[in-house]
RNA sequence: GGGCAAUUAGCUCAGCUGGUUAGAGCGCCACAUUGACAUUGUGGAGGUCACAAGUUCGAAUCUUGUAUUGCCCACCA
């Protein structure tokens, strides 16, 4: 017999283990003719510990896979981990300057030491990953785990760069980037975060004009002013004019542009430009051929051109030079109070310097993609695939964001001034440049020293997880043939859904569009254009959030719930419902320790309900396990066949909402129909008169719609209600809707009883009738009389009723309280315990509340609009609701007057 | 500055294409409790669905505007 309370610590890490070992997360243990499903997982970054995120999306992922798996597909849910450049370097280097009291660990380990390094923290930390995605129950294949770094995914990365740059789609060019001068690094745009700072402001004389700035420091090498070609000031300046300006070191000769990007109504509508310094600034040059001279050098110190100030970093410089501009009687004015934003590195949270350096990109703008008969752009391909519908987003109000942020999209800058990560397949030789997957031939070759964007890399994971890794190892092979060789990236790519967080719709989801349809199309692989992108749907999900709805951060680890945590405490399943009911997809979610626990409960009580089935068939001698078949329709109780009804009407509602992706509303009705209706009424009902069958039927379909959501505890329990030789449930096929058993009349039928014995409990309460008191109740009802004699037994039990008395005519009642329901009267004798005021006190209240209800109802009957132009049913239904409702209130009255 | 969303009970949130007297969980109040379950049961209180106008026979739901909040993108010399 099982214990009274569930125990998941008990149990899960087992029942994980005996579903691996039986091969069930694989797909070849699926229907061979059944149709693919594959998810690849959004690979955790291989630098340590599981986190919420994690958890919601392997939870949502999850259910993905095991519903797919029981409807016959062939489930294929593809793990990994990412190796996440940045962020990895970062920790090892900072853990080495920690622990080992290294200042520079790149100096003193070189780059095939710190490499080293690097690779051994990860293989601990991938461990560690695995570990703790299998506490979360996922149920994935691990004989396809993969690596962004395997040697794999590192060709096809290298294949798929020598092809783009073969293709001119790559190209090595000087570009503003955003230069980190502590952490010495580029970082992408998304890297950069902005603070409010408030900083002074100072206008200066310029020659004829007055120029303002926030950094004096960068102005040495200014030799344009730049304004409005509308701006009427200074309508008498020429574009290309120029004349001579005293300057911080002596005078200089300017030149005057005009460019519609200067806003005439901020400052004084004049500008000089720092070409080097200043994306904006740099486009200017750009556009009207203007010389760039770099100011600062990469450790944030001034260069010869600022003379006497040379060598000084910014900070320091910045108020001698306004100093010395000050003497020389240049300073107009200074604002105290100016508010900017201040670049400032996520990474590093030193201030970004934009800077110009030679950097690889990917043109975004090129039409080099076969596409629908023409070649075409990235941009365009990324905007047709969800836009023609191949690939939908859900919610869909991310489709408008996303269209949003590829009309704004600029070529990718792919290279990072970093040593962990995939190597630019690039070698130089005197001004040569070299490109491809295998080192050149010759000597005095050096390979450039940057490595790729993470992003770019794992763009590729959908499909190149999914090749063969023997093919690929064999370098005579193209990566044409490498594709032909590779079985299973031609029967599960396109993957079907791509699960992820919204926050990397950009990072990720967007890159993987652009590489996979670059990567599928130009490789001529996959005829259709439908065959060529990485997944058909893109569910996203929230950010999960405090109990205040703040970001959980590290810096403040009081506000960080645990996964693993909560798992030791709660179950994995708990922790699993808590994410996913009441979450609507996309929109952040808050989450705290009370909401796993009530789903605790819910856990228990299903094991309750479980324990209790056990028990009725334990008490009459069957073997729950043996039970395979349900006794005819006729035969079986109101209360059966009306739970019989409700189940198949259950297995529609969950099965729709799990094909429409809406898995909380469909954990939301399992959840109050196992608790609220299964529980509450239908295992009340059967105390007495159980009906084993049934019992064990409907908890077989509660076990097996509820295992998407708690793998763990249905798999459990499935073991004490099915053969041991039969299959687990994890390898169980999803319930099928019998039409046969629906019975909508019973259905409504036991609705009735439920309502009476509600009723006759609420003027139990009403009326302070002491618990455990027997009362003497009498039923008056036309339509229902015969059905509620049938359950008499039910009645007196579940409401303590000495005796019980139907009647189809009225009654005479008196010392009684009294309900109406439709068509059925009930009277409470309470001889000894009336209470006049009190009764007369409800009734009233009930009286106030149907006669409002009534004039409501008047008033829309008799609106002629509403009963022309309505659907006749509805106003039928509200006819005969008027009509009871009226009733109601006579009866009411009447009793009114016998109290009186 | 550009874009996207949200506002429903004390708290956290459901409420699909407009249609019974707006729901759940937690919390609160009262009562119960030896046999599935105190990780429980029964009953209850608590909401002009942010505000205003409009469309409609009918609006939490659709339109417009206002207010507040949040997020994303860009970034101003």
């Amino acid at each position: 017999m099982l214990d009274k309370a569930y125990d998941p610590k008990a149990t899960e890490d087992a029942i994980y283990a005996s579903w691996e070992k039986s091969g069930a997360f694989k797909p070849e243990s699926c229907p061979k003719d059944g149709e693919p499903f594959t998810i690849s997982m959004p690979p955790p970054n291989a630098t340590g510990q599981l986190h919420l995120g994690h958890a919601v999306m392997l939870a949502l992922e999850d259910i993905f896979i095991r519903f797919a798996r029981m409807n016959g597909k062939r489930a294929l849910w593809v793990p990994g981990t990412d190796h996440a450049s940045i962020a990895t370097e970062s920790v090892v280097i900072r853990k080495i300057q920690k622990e080992e009291k290294v200042t520079d660990p790149r100096k003193t380990l070189g780059r095939e030491g710190l490499l080293k390094r690097i690779h051994e923290f990860v293989e601990d930390s991938r461990g560690t990953i695995r570990g703790q995605v299998r506490k979360m129950g996922s149920s994935c294949d691990w004989e396809r785990e993969r690596y962004t770094m395997d040697p794999t995914l590192a060709r096809t990365t290298y294949e798929i760069f020598t092809d783009m740059y073969n293709k001119g789609v790559i190209y090595r060019g000087h570009r503003m980037v955003n230069w980190d001068p502590k952490l010495q690094t580029t970082l992408a745009d998304d890297e950069v975060v902005y603070e409010e700072k408030t900083e002074p402001f100072y206008t200066f004389r310029y020659g004829p004009f007055e120029i303002s700035t926030s950094r004096p420091e960068t102005k040495f090498g200014d030799k344009y002013v730049v304004m409005h070609p509308d701006d009427k000031r200074y309508k008498k300046y020429k574009h290309g004019d120029t004349f001579d300006a005293e300057w911080i070191n002596g005078s200089v000769r300017a030149t005057v542009i005009k460019d519609t990007s200067v806003d005439p109504e901020f400052g004084t509508g004049v500008m000089t430009i720092t070409p080097s310094h200043d994306h904006i600034d740099f486009e200017i040059a750009e556009r009207h051929g203007l010389e760039k001279e770099q100011v600062i050098d990469f450790s944030g110190a001034l260069l010869k051109v600022a003379g006497e100030f040379a060598g000084m970093k910014i900070d320091v410089a910045r108020p001698l030079i306004v100093e010395k501009l000050e003497k020389k009687g240049l300073l107009v004015s200074v604002k105290k109070d100016y508010q900017h934003n201040v670049a400032i590195s996520s990474r590093g949270g030193g201030i970004v310097e934009p800077q110009i350096k030679e950097q690889w990109f990917v043109d975004v703008n090129r039409e080099a993609v076969p596409w629908k008969g023409s070649k075409q752009s990235l941009k365009a391909v990324m905007q047709d695939t969800v836009r023609s519908g191949m690939i939908k987003i859900i919610p869909a109000q991310f489709e408008k964001i996303y269209f949003n942020w590829i009309d704004n999209l600029r070529d990718w800058c792919v290279s990072r001034q970093i040593w962990w990560g995939h190597r630019i397949p690039a070698w130089y030789r005197n001004g040569e440049t070299y490109v491809g997957v295998q080192p050149p031939e010759g000597d005095g070759w050096e390979q450039d020293s940057d490595t790729l964007d993470t992003w770019f890399g794992v763009a590729q994971w959908t499909w190149s997880t999914l090749i063969d890794p023997k093919a690929a190892a064999d370098p005579s092979l193209s990566l044409r043939q490498i594709f032909e060789k590779s079985p299973h990236l031609k029967t599960f790519h396109p993957t079907t859904v791509m699960e992820t967080g919204y926050d990397i719709l950009f990072f990720w989801v967007a890159r993987m569009i652009l590489m996979t349809t670059y990567s599928l199309s130009v490789l001529a692989w996959g005829k259709d254009e439908s065959e060529r992108i990485p997944f058909k749907t893109v569910y996203l999900h929230g950010l999960i959030r405090t109990r205040d709805g703040k970001k959980m951060s590290k810096s403040h680890p009081e506000t960080m719930i645990d996964p693993l945590d909560m798992i030791s405490k709660y179950g994995a399943d708990a922790l699993r419902l808590s994410m996913i009911v009441g979450q609507a997809p996309g929109a952040d979610s808050r989450l705290y320790e009370e909401k796993i626990a009530g789903y605790r409960n819910f856990i228990n009580k299903l094991w309750n309900a479980s324990r209790f089935v056990l028990m009725q068939c334990e008490q009459v001698g069957i073997d729950p396990k043996t039970i395979d078949k349900l006794p005819e329709n006729a035969s079986l109780s109101l209360a059966d066949r009306a739970v019989l009804h409700a189940s198949e009407c259950l297995i529609e509602d969950i099965t729709k909402g799990l094909r429409s992706y809406n898995l909380s509303g469909a954990g939301d009705k399992l959840y109050s129909f196992v608790w609220d209706y299964f529980c509450d009424w239908y295992l009340e009902l059967s105390k007495g008169t159980a009906n084993h069958a049934v019992l064990v039927h409907v908890l077989r379909r509660i076990l097996k719609l509820l295992h998407p959501y708690c793998p763990f505890v249905t798999e459990q329990l499935w073991g004490q209600v099915k053969k041991t030789a039969d299959r687990a449930l994890i390898s169980e096929t999803w319930p099928a809707v019998h039409e046969k058993r629906k019975d909508p009349k019973a259905f409504m039928d036991l609705q009735v009883l439920i309502d009476v014995i509600s009723s006759i409990r609420k003027l139990r309460n009403d009326h302070n009738v002491e618990p455990g008191k027997e009362i003497t109740v009498t039923i008056v009802g036309k339509k229902f009389c015969e059905l509620l004699e049938s359950q008499e037994a039910h009645i007196r039990r579940m409401c303590k009723v000495g005796s019980l008395t139907f009647t189809t005519d009225s009654v005479k009642v008196e010392n009684a309280a009294s309900a109406f329901l439709s068509d059925i009267e009930i009277h409470l004798s309470l001889a000894g315990l009336f209470d006049a005021g009190k009764l007369k006190e409800s009734l009233l209240r009930e009286q106030a509340e149907l006669t409002k209800y009534v004039s409501g109802l008047q008033g829309k009957l008799s609106n002629k609009s509403f009963v022309d132009k309505a659907p006749k049913e509805l106003v039928d239904e509200q006819k005969t609701k008027l009509a009871e409702t009226e009733e109601k209130l006579k009866k009411i009255e009447e009793r009114l007057k016998q109290i009186d």
